[in-house]
DNA sequence: ATCCGATGTCAAT
DNA sequence: TTGACCTCGGATC
């Protein structure tokens, strides 16, 4: 489920349905029964994304109106990844269903939110929180971030540019669709070394992630296709698989590209599926 | 009914 | 490079 837009979006509205008010917290499954219970009845303060990182912070400091930046909550968050199979999900509040598997539910009478199989859920403080952002690249979905810092790895790097995309210490919250559709749009062979990639073409990655990550925040889908080929402007089926919006190449291995006709390539790639297409992405 | 793969990451080989 | 982890929906038998 889950590249960084997912995160934001959780975010988002985890801070709209629950910031400033007292919640319920459980964890019905058991494996995060102690720190639930310590929570259980405090105030969420509020929740934050940091690539494909979430934070949602129990401090108890308000947050100033007159100064939102603020001084840096203590804590306690509760740090939660994904990783690649776990689900934050809305759900009606009531009788828990499916407990266990359910690793950890906020609710109040209002909304009720339930993870299920991530990769990280722990209650974390300060100190563990400046030491995970200092290991993240800057978040396109971020308006703090600072492309220069991504550029100094890139350029350095003998590593080819499909993986310095996926390397959260580069970029934090790409993953294996933005980083496809990114280097198809911007006709970038997978293959192409950050050492021989100009600051122009990383410039070109940077603000095309810019622009595509709020959109995924936005429509909760990863939509990359210009309007020029759109299923409504070529006459085709829309996309209908659970990853849900239109894309160029991912998941479209042997199917035409969209563009050139040639059919999208696929291959094994530090053990994720990597796809482009060898006509519209050449190597230089 | 069972299998397989998935928008991820880490440790072990 | 591979395996382990954690869950679930779609494909396949």
């Amino acid at each position: 489920m889950p590249e960084g837009h997912v995160i934001h979006r959780l975010a988002d509205e985890l801070t709209v349905a629950f910031a400033g008010r007292p919640v319920r917290v459980t964890s019905p499954q058991g494996r995060f029964a102690a720190a639930a219970e310590l929570l259980d009845g405090t105030t969420l303060r509020a929740a934050e994304a940091y690539g494909k990182h979430l934070l949602i912070d129990f401090g108890s400091t308000p947050v100033s109106p007159l100064e939102p930046a603020g001084p840096p909550s203590p804590g306690p968050f509760v740090h939660i990844h994904l990783g690649l199979i776990g689900k934050l999900r809305w759900v009606r509040p009531g009788p828990v269903e499916g407990a266990d598997t359910l690793r950890l539910r906020i609710e109040t009478d209002q909304h009720a939110a339930e993870l299920r199989g991530p990769q990280t859920c722990a209650l974390i403080g300060p100190d563990e929180v400046a030491g995970l952002l200092a290991g993240l690249g800057p978040d396109p979905l971020r308006a703090d971030a600072d492309p220069a810092r991504a550029w100094q790895r890139v350029h350095r790097s003998g590593r080819s540019i499909a993986s310095l995309l996926m390397d959260q210490r580069v970029a934090a919250g790409v993953g294996n669709i933005y980083r496809a559709e990114v280097l198809y749009r911007q006709r970038i062979h997978p293959d192409t070394p950050g050492n021989t990639l100009s600051a122009r073409a990383w410039q070109r990655i940077w603000a095309d992630l810019v622009e595509l990550m709020p959109l995924g925040v936005r429509h909760g889908r990863i939509d990359t296709v210009r309007p020029e080929h759109t299923p409504e402007a070529m006459g085709r089926e829309p996309r209908v698989d659970r990853h849900g919006g239109e894309v160029y190449v991912y998941r479209r291995a042997g199917q035409p590209c969209l563009v050139c006709g040639r059919e999208v390539s696929v291959r094994a790639f530090e053990g994720r599926n990597l796809y482009w297409c060898a006509r519209c992405q050449r190597r230089r």
